[in-house]
RNA sequence: CGGGCUGUAGUGUCAACGGCCAGCACGCUUGCUUUGGGAGCAAGUAGACUGGGUUCGAAUCCCAGCAGCCCGACCA
């Protein structure tokens, strides 16, 4: 893409009002704008960003079995009602239209399970695992910290649906595997943890990804060795030493749930009568789980944690373009431009006719890894450099395609 | 939901004593110059959250609403 039609521009002054050093970023550099407290737009670059994060966790919920469909964002209120999740004194985060006949949907279980129900009936029928990207709608009585907390984002939601719990454990251990390949490919591996937290009503535990960042709201106990950590909402000696740690070794820290596992057991399918036959003909309940990673908050994470002075810092995996072509004399990066095309590498091509210092500036507040810049000075070549690199390299152009090939 | 703070061009502004034409910077437009780390000159462009009230006169004082931010509570 050019970047002369690129419509959103950088801006020198961040927006007032804005603490959060996620949504002063993204807003600074375009990739976001704000409509609401907590309600944010995505912008072409912002919109880059989500896709590749959509991209990344789809193909490792494809991976271990994943089905993807797609919700409705307005939901019947009947559904939640017998599960007595519809009433505001039970959820407070609603959003319901005047005459309480719809609901704008927070979460999707009781809609889901629903939804399973007319197709699941027999043990032949399953496991099944069904995930989505889809607008969330929480009506937080406090959205804050850019898009770390907002009142509409988007989550991929996964649903086990399982015959026992050997089959739910069996598929829970698939995807916290596929969960921290995620974010280790997101960039953020190291800092993430895997964090024993609150079951609920159905189990004892569910398991959180926290990754660490004083822009989080949770607090943790982290073991930095063995590479887990304990919620603070549970922690406890007794769980300490259930786990096997050594409370003098635990650290506390802030961080950011970036992702949340849970083992439902039968307990929603007891409260909504979801039951299969098995091989004798006989009834049983179907064991849930439910999986989420909110792609917003993923995004908002990334730029907490690797970001720098210059600005935001995209790991290869989910920056908006592979390479950032600068040319710094008019028409030059041109012929470069459309070889990289040709060989369908994601470039975004800075043509536009300002000076040296604000492509640069730019550059370094947008992101993107990698900055071939073309100008009289590189003699038919292209100097190449690592956004997280103080120097840089010249290289032929040829050599320059091939790297991103 | 409790408490606090704040609403001035597209953006920013601890700019302006209740009083003349609401200032400055960025952006944007036009022209000339400049061209390897947010360029220079010149001429333009655009503004008081909403509604009441006090006053001869309100951006400025008062009230209400709305909005934003922060702290807390909440966040299966």
């Amino acid at each position: 893409m050019k970047q002369s039609h690129l419509y959103t521009k950088t801006r020198k002054t961040l927006p007032s009002g804005e603490v959060a050093k996620n949504a002063q970023l993204l807003i600074k550099a375009g990739y976001i704008h704000k409509e609401l407290a907590g309600v944010y737009a995505f912008l072409p670059l912002g919109i880059r960003v989500m896709n590749k994060i959509e991209d990344l966790i789809r193909s490792h919920m494809d991976k271990i079995g994943g089905q993807e469909i797609l919700l409705s964002s307005l939901q019947d209120p009947e559904l939640w009602k017998k599960n007595n999740r519809w009433d505001d004194d039970d959820v407070d985060i609603w959003f319901k239209d005047r005459d309480e006949r719809i609901g704008f949907a927070w979460s999707h279980e009781e809609p889901m399970i629903s939804m399973i129900e007319h197709h699941v009936s027999s043990y032949k029928d399953l496991p099944v695992y069904v995930y989505q990207f889809q607008n969330k709608f929480r009506n937080e009585p406090r959205a804050k910290s850019g898009l770390l907390r907002g009142r509409e984002f988007i989550m991929k939601d996964l649903y086990s649906f399982t015959k026992n719990q050997d089959e739910l454990d069996e598929f829970y251990r698939k995807i916290t595997d596929a969960y921290k390949e995620i974010f280790n490919v997101a960039g953020i591996g190291d800092q993430t943890y895997y964090t024993f937290a609150s079951g609920g009503a159905f189990t004892e535990f569910s398991h959180e990804f926290q990754t660490l960042s004083d822009a989080g709201e949770d607090t943790i106990y982290i073991d930095r060795d063995k590479k887990i950590a304990i919620n603070e909402e549970v922690y406890s000696k007794e769980i300490v030493k259930e786990l096997g740690l050594d409370e003098k070794k635990l650290e506390k820290v802030k961080s950011i749930e970036t992702g949340n596992i849970f083992k439902f057991g039968t307990g929603y399918s007891e409260k909504l009568n979801l039951k299969y036959k098995d091989a004798d003909g006989k009834d049983q309940f179907v064991y849930l789980g439910s999986y989420g990673i909110g792609l917003s908050r993923l995004m908002a994470t990334v730029v907490e944690v690797l970001s720098d002075d210059g600005g935001i810092v995209w790991p290869e995996s989910i920056s908006p373009f592979q390479v950032h072509l600068i040319e710094l004399t008019e028409g030059l990066g041109e012929d470069l431009y459309q070889k990289l095309l040709d060989n369908n590498i994601e470039v975004l091509y800075d043509d536009r006719q300002i000076g040296a210092g604000e492509k640069f500036n730019d550059a370094d507040l947008i992101g993107i890894p990698w900055r071939l810049v073309v100008s009289e000075k590189t003699d038919g070549k292209v100097e190449i450099k690592n956004r997280s690199e103080k120097s840089a390299q010249l290289i032929t152009k040829d050599e320059a395609i091939k790297k991103f090939i």
